[in-house]
RNA sequence: GGAUGGGUUCCCGAGUGGCCAAAGGGGACAGACUGUAAAUCUGCUGCAAAUUGCUUCGGUGGUUCGAAUCCACCCCCAUCCA
């Protein structure tokens, strides 16, 4: 009785959720059902040298699934959506060709928006130096005074966005000088965009106390493992603290300490919490996406077996496999 | 046993007669987000309802038109003296 809408659009599975909920090892027994390559959506385990504060997933724990998108920069280059969007589209064509399907996994929920609604990125680049003297601007002049150039340039920008948000009119602005047009026409504009794919966004989630919790214990391993070190040899590479790589969880709260702004402890604490923020904010977007599926790990007694059979069931229902 | 300081809303912490349901910070919760997104930013936080009412500042009682703020006694905590 379903239309057929799978016609002229290519499958794809996105299985996201908070931070720590367990979706690496679900995808593993999701791409292992239905012959897929697991495409990560985390703007953070693209880094080299950076594994143990991502919880990247080791090599040996593959299970022999090809992984995209991991380890495919240099920490101290800058990466962004855009990249994202294009390096994932490349190593796409390549599944499709083998006969595979997509699944993407990750937490970052904005770079998953970017891919499926194929968000238009092309038409401008960046302006460091631009960027730089508005940056220069907020910080003499106050945030208002960013505020009041947007609202001459793109008015319907400058209401949408709060006047302490610097970054965001940063880009606002730029995008104006850059194209000479509005982004909040594009956003707009791209805002309508449906999924240009076949697909099934599943989002895991568990209560908030085991989220926590797990998290909690997570931030604990990595330092067992040694996130300190892994901080000091990223350092001594040449990592510094404004570098895009070096905002990751983790990484900023044991540079504090590495520059003796804060005790090892305190950085541990800052770290618990400011995960817990993200996990929070994670949901908040997912919330907020169109026809997302939820899979809440306590409905089905935490058992995987369980999970995966209501995704193939629905996979199955959207003709996906 | 004596001296001093202190007990404030989930936590820390201001408040020393009315403008106090009580500053500020944290946490919790909610939200925004279209080339830094693990980033950045916003809202909200005693209870119930229309500008209102009710309960709250260790406890009990008192002074006062009116108290978290003043007094008395009591309980608890910290430090010091015995």
């Amino acid at each position: 009785m379903n239309i057929d809408i799978s016609a002229d659009r290519q499958p794809l599975i996105v299985l996201t959720g908070p931070t720590a909920v367990g979706k690496t090892r679900l995808s593993l027994a999701l791409a292992g059902a239905v012959g897929g390559e697991i495409v990560s959506a985390d703007s953070m385990q693209v880094y080299r040298h950076m594994d143990i504060g991502t919880a990247k997933i080791k090599r040996e724990e593959m299970q022999g699934i090809p992984h995209h998108m991991i380890d495919i920069l240099d920490p101290r280059e800058a990466f962004n959506v855009a990249l994202f969007q294009e390096g994932c589209l490349k190593c796409m064509e390549g599944i499709y060709e083998r006969g595979h399907i997509p699944v993407v996994t990750g937490g970052t929920g904005f770079y998953i928006q970017a891919l499926l609604k194929r968000v238009d990125f092309t038409e401008e680049q960046e302006d460091r130096l631009y960027r730089e003297g508005l940056e220069r601007l907020a910080a003499e002049k106050g945030p208002e005074a960013l505020h009041v150039l947007l609202q001459e340039a793109d008015p319907a920008a400058a209401a949408e966005i709060h006047a302490n948000n610097i970054k965001r009119i940063v880009r606002a602005l730029e995008f104006h000088h850059l194209t000479g047009g509005r982004i909040s026409d594009h956003n707009r504009r791209e805002k309508e965009k449906d999924s240009a794919y076949n697909s099934c966004y599943f989002v895991l989630n568990d209560r908030r106390e085991q989220l926590y919790a797990g998290i909690d214990r997570r931030v604990d391993e990595m330092m067992e493992k040694g996130l300190t070190e892994e901080v000091e040899r990223l350092r001594d590479m040449g990592c510094r603290r404004g570098m895009v790589s070096m905002q990751g969880l983790g990484y900023k709260e044991i540079f504090a300490w590495l520059e003796g702004e804060i005790t090892l402890e305190e950085a541990v604490e800052i770290l618990k919490r400011d995960t817990r923020h993200f996990a929070k904010r994670q949901l908040t977007w997912f919330r907020r996406e169109r026809d997302v599926i939820w899979i809440n790990k306590y409905e089905f007694d935490y058992q995987e077996e369980r999970m995966l059979q209501f995704m193939l069931d629905e996979l199955a229902k959207k003709q996906i496999i």
